[in-house]
DNA sequence: TATTGTTATACTCTATAACTATA
DNA sequence: TATAGTTATAGAGTATAACAATA
């Protein structure tokens, strides 16, 4: 039954360009933060630093576990772009971002946000038109819900 | 300077929302999959199976290193998926799915091919919208060009 | 007792380098 | 000499579990 074939080619062919350009839009990250020194974890840390944070938010913010955000922080301040400062509850402690580091947080986030590859390679009419797509594949119950 | 930070903003949520989709439609390939008793890597390997491979095709189609290989052969043929058979020229070895393997290959695609993220989620004209999209953010040079 | 951050450790995925058998 | 596949090993990236301090 070719239409069946067909529609696996579609799935396959539209699936794997989700994932190429997603693959790409990463790698032009990471090249874009590599000019300040940062790895892109290191650099989506800095950027999300916008304020402030206990360690616990951050972790939650970028979808990783605690034990993994003291490396990060370890690794942020040994570079001088944080510092651990302690909250009210002093079980807690802020990551908050130096001088150096709201300098390196600024310029990058000029960078990024004229070169990142969706700012790059789409029109503001063509971003406009994607988003809502995108927002269709994110919307609602994953496969767990239907299959 | 608020239209920079719009420009961030508006970077960082189509960026995230792109990476967000890629990540859901991983996610359920691989629970359609995992119906199949397979792991994602796995099951892209049978699906590229269609024609017996060298094991270096395979390696390039997926992207991955030839010891790579050998291990999902490996895995294979545990589960007596495919079977390694000599090239013409002695060198190579050929993977060749099995006949459960076709089996488990053809009804594979059909369940991808119906409950695809993209193929559930988005229309035909959705699809239609999206695929050129897409195509811009993988046309051409990346970053390493312009920055 | 529950929670924050830390530490030590383990695990997953994949690549690298050295090896063999062919060519 | 170069190439296909194999083997053993190593590394990146991240999580898990137990722990100390505080609530």
């Amino acid at each position: 039954m070719p239409d069946r074939e067909n529609r696996l080619e579609e799935a396959q062919r539209l699936s794997r360009m989700l994932i190429g350009s997603t693959e790409r839009a990463k790698a032009d990250f990471a090249e874009i933060v590599a000019a300040f020194g940062l790895p892109a974890h290191l650099a989506r840390a800095v950027l999300a630093l916008n304020t402030p944070a206990p360690m616990r938010e951050l972790a939650g913010q970028l979808a990783c576990d605690r034990s993994y955000i003291t490396n990060l922080a370890d690794q942020l301040e040994e570079r001088g772009l944080v510092t651990r400062v302690p909250g009210e509850d002093r079980r807690v402690k802020l990551l908050q971002l130096t001088a150096s580091g709201r300098k390196v947080r600024d310029q990058m986030s000029e960078a990024v946000a004229e070169r990142a590859l969706v700012m790059r390679k789409l029109s503001a009419a063509d971003r406009k038109t994607l988003a809502p797509l995108l927002e269709k594949l994110l919307d609602g119950e994953s496969c767990a819900g239907s299959c």
